[in-house]
RNA sequence: GCCAUGGUGGCGGAACUGGUAUACGCGCACGACUCAAAAUCGUGUUCCCGUAAGGGAUUGUGGGUUCAAGUCCCACCCAUGGCACCA
């Protein structure tokens, strides 16, 4: 009899032999048929790894482990995103210096790692703080200064009073700082940015080429925000000044009836210096916080300038007001009502008084006087009292109106993007410096390639003064004059963690390990072998987040096509498939150290093992919904691998005909759910094969072969172990997939359903092949069947081969 | 407010091009083993009526199409995620 299977023995085993046997090392150079599979890197905090990182690098090993064993040469890497704020704070808490308590943390969680059971090739691992790292995070800022598209200038950033440093976008939320709470402050800085504009139409447009979440794409769109538009030009009646407002709506123009400008339009501030209402409105709005204007909501608040623009089509003589509503950074700063087919015009007119005028007629045909809101909708309309183009669909008006305005010298086809370029200094310690120099009079000039890496200094307190921390660096100041002269300083903003991220599916492939090889190639100025780049890029698989949606997915995006565009690498999209899992929560809320409510794994992991807890979190649910955790049934799963494991060890001479059939009909069931990624069904299946197994009371050596195999994605320490224990030769890993033989599918007969008027009324037992007149007849005769035929007329008959048949009687 | 996705037992969730709704697991109940408990094994388990056979109801709500609707169409309600005066 066997013993019970003891995971805290088999799984330490296995991960000894595949790490002696480097059963996970890819050679870059020879892999016949590469597959690049990836997930985000993590942060090394000491909080270790949590269930989030197991729902994502779990699943994401099971898929990487099925491609494998469909014949693929496998790459996946994991490395660490190691500068950041995190490691600072505790830092300035402890006064441990972050190299040190990063190193510790790595530690930490590559043992926890690879206690996972997963297939990572550590020989090519990476830590974007080693110097050997952010070598090549200077190197890409270098590359696209020297391209124009890294550039330095002063515009309002957000600032937390109380940490003392600038915010990126995303670590603010509804105007205040993410982590204490306090209003975030504009405040005018001197930053450098990365020309990210440059690329917004082909980041709009590679969306198209690549595999990924129609959401995640959606999203970025709307981030991106590309809109075709004109620029119409208004006369301000006499007066020489003229306001230029964007519109992607010109079709609607001839029912513009006023004009609205930003508080901080030039018109604006002119007219403020004569009329002091104007001014007034204008002195009040700029005080108003952005946490004050979104409490206000969408009520309207303005004042008329005195002066009225003209519209050259309708000759309309248009009010000219100055609002809040309307932003400054936006366009040109000034927008031209149409209160009759716009939602915020609308509200505007009708706070102010201003004339509605119908210009579109909806498919309702409806030509009455406008009373509540219509938005134009783009797709349906008809316009009317526009002159020359009344009758016209919408669209076709737009395109025919813009050529008008333009012909006519009124205005000038534009399009505009929302996207802004990318902020990247940031004034803090633990992170890439920026390679650049200012010579005595104050120019930046790009820290030569020799000297790269250009090392964090390391004599720096790390409190936040509201200044960067390496201006305190004695050493810095020293070793730039040294270098570069005499008055020379150096930048002294490192780079925001997202740089570091944006290119790290280079890395991996080009490195050959932490700390070690990797010194080796800092000497080199390769980037990375062009050969390698063309047969390993794009990544055939990413795995991680949504969170990331538009940041790191849109700079890794931006940087590869830079890179591409400088001739360092050859694709254009980095990530050809892209896969978010869900988000695990704890009683319905985000996890969280602040909360209080993480769920630490290792508790599980300790008691029923690493294949275990992964099935487990499988079998939650879909891969891509998450779901609520809950330890109650990581019982059923190790109830299942117990069960497993005794079966699969008891040895019948042959299986029946039916667990044959079911045994295949796992197989191709476990084909179809893994790659696409819903390993709850495949689990399921198993499940319900193993059912079948016990029934039977074990299964034959053919059979015991074909599942260990279906495991070995799933659980890989379990299915190694079987491997061994059935006699199987090398590694489970290592074998073919399994395939299924259609025939063995098919059975002879089928269970089908007998429906009277709708309602299943009995079951009968049918030859699979059996003509369908047959098949009714001994539907009639059933016993329940034929009570609920009794005194009635069959008027239709309908049989669906194997399933049911429908009678309607009457 | 706008956009997207989703509402199925006590719970997590299955369900192919419309074709026996509730697979699989958890939990629960009863039984076996045990002095007892845990573990394990067996049986049952959508709800209501019925000992049973059987009948009725049921996939957020209300309509519709169809021999047949969780699945398709219309209206509405709710939840989650994203965006939020972007012209």
């Amino acid at each position: 009899m066997q013993q019970a299977y003891d995971a805290s023995a088999v799984e330490p085993k296995w991960q000894k032999k595949w790490e002696e046997l480097k059963a996970y090392e890819v050679d870059l150079k020879k892999a016949k048929d590469p597959y690049y599979s990836m997930v985000m890197w993590p942060y090394p905090s000491g909080d270790k790894l949590h269930v989030g990182h197991w729902y994502n690098f779990g699943p994401a090993d099971s898929y990487s482990r099925f491609m494998r064993m469909q014949g693929k040469d496998v790459f996946t890497p994991m490395g660490f995103d190691a500068f950041g704020l995190p490691a600072e704070n505790y830092a300035v808490k402890t006064g441990i210096h972050p190299t040190e308590s990063i190193a510790k943390n790595v530690e930490t969680m590559i043992a926890q790692l690879k206690r996972m059971g997963c297939m990572y090739d550590w020989s090519k691992s990476e830590n974007s703080s080693a110097p050997s790292y952010y070598k090549w995070t200077q190197w890409v800022f270098l590359k696209l200064f020297e391209h124009d598209l890294a550039f330095r200038k002063k515009q309002d950033v957000n600032f937390c009073p109380k940490c003392q440093t600038v915010l990126a976008n995303e670590q603010c939320q509804d105007g205040k700082c993410e982590r204490c709470e306090s209003e975030v402050e504009q405040k005018p800085m001197t930053q450098w940015f990365f020309r990210i504009t440059k690329y917004a139409d082909r980041l709009v447009d590679g969306l198209e080429s690549i595999d990924w979440p129609e959401k995640t794409k959606t999203m970025q769109r709307h981030w991106i925000g590309r809109k075709h538009g004109i620029n119409i030009v208004y006369e301000v009646k006499g007066s020489a000044d003229s306001i230029t407002c964007f519109t992607t709506r010109p079709d609607t123009n001839f029912g513009a009836t006023f004009i609205v400008v930003a508080p901080e339009h030039a018109f604006a501030q002119k007219v403020a210096k004569e009329n002091p209402e104007v001014a007034g409105y204008i002195q009040a709005a700029s005080k108003k916080s952005e946490l004050e204007r979104q409490e206000e909501g969408r009520k309207k608040t303005g004042v008329f300038t005195g002066h009225y623009a003209v519209n050259n089509l309708s000759g309309y003589e248009m009010p000219i007001w100055v609002s809040d509503f309307v932003l400054g950074g936006f366009g040109t700063g000034a927008v031209v009502g149409v209160p009759g087919h716009d939602l915020r015009d609308f509200e505007f007119a009708e706070t102010f008084g201003i004339p509605v005028l119908r210009v579109v007629v909806g498919p309702d045909g409806d030509t009455s006087k406008i009373t509540k809101p219509e938005q134009v909708q783009e797709d349906a309309g008809t316009m009317v009292n526009s002159d020359f183009l009344d009758g016209m669909e919408i669209m076709a008006a737009k395109e025919k109106i813009m050529d008008h305005i333009a012909a006519k010298g009124w205005g000038e086809k534009i399009t505009t993007y929302r996207l802004r370029d990318w902020s990247i200094s940031r004034q803090r310690y633990w992170g890439a410096p920026i390679p650049i120099v200012y010579d005595p009079e104050g120019n930046p000039h790009p820290i030569p390639e020799e000297h790269l890496p250009w090392l964090l200094p390391t004599d720096v307190e790390f409190k936040p003064t509201g200044t960067a921390p390496l201006a305190q660096s004695k050493e810095l100041k020293v070793r730039t004059e040294k270098l570069f002269g005499k008055g020379w300083t150096p930048e002294v903003d490192t780079m925001d963690t997202f740089v570091c991220s944006s290119f790290y599916q280079f890395m991996y492939l080009s490195t050959e390990g932490v700390g070690t090889k990797s010194e080796a190639r800092s000497q080199k100025s390769d980037f990375i072998d062009p050969k390698i780049e063309k047969k390993w890029m794009p990544v055939d698989m990413y795995i991680g987040g949504a969170e990331h949606a538009c940041m790191h997915l849109i700079y890794a995006r931006f940087v590869t096509m830079a890179l591409k565009d400088f001739g360092f690498v050859q694709c254009e999209e980095p990530f050809k498939k892209l896969v978010h899992q869900g988000i695990i929560t704890n009683q319905g809320a985000k996890m969280s150290k602040s909360k209080g409510n993480v769920v630490s794994p290792d508790a599980f992991v300790e008691r029923h093992g690493a294949d275990v807890f992964r099935m487990y979190l499988m079998f939650m649910g879909p891969f891509t919904d998450g779901g609520d955790w809950s330890d109650t049934g990581i019982k059923g799963i190790d109830r299942f691998v117990q069960r497993m494991w005794k079966v699969l060890n008891k040895r019948v001479d042959q299986c029946s005909p039916q667990v044959r059939a079911k045994v295949h009909a796992t197989v191709k069931k476990c084909t179809e759910d893994i790659p696409a990624l819903r390993f709850n069904t495949a689990i399921a299946a198993l499940m319900e094969l193993l059912n079948d197994l016990e029934k039977q009371g074990g299964i034959a050596q053919e059979g015991a072969e074909i599942v260990a195999r279906l495991l070995a994605p799933l659980a890989p320490h379990l299915a190694e172990e079987l491997w061994e224990s059935i006699g199987g030769q090398g590694f489970v890993i290592d074998q073919p997939w399994p395939e299924f033989d259609p025939a063995l599918l098919k059975t002879d007969s089928a269970t089908v359903a007998v429906q009277v008027n709708g309602k299943v009324r009995g079951q009968i037992e049918v030859a699979t092949d059996a003509a369908e007149a047959e098949v009714i007849a001994q539907a009639k005769e059933e016993p329940n069947v034929a009570k609920h035929l009794e005194g009635k007329q069959v008027r239709k008959a309908i049989y669906v081969k194997g399933r049911l048949v429908s009678l309607v009687v009457s």
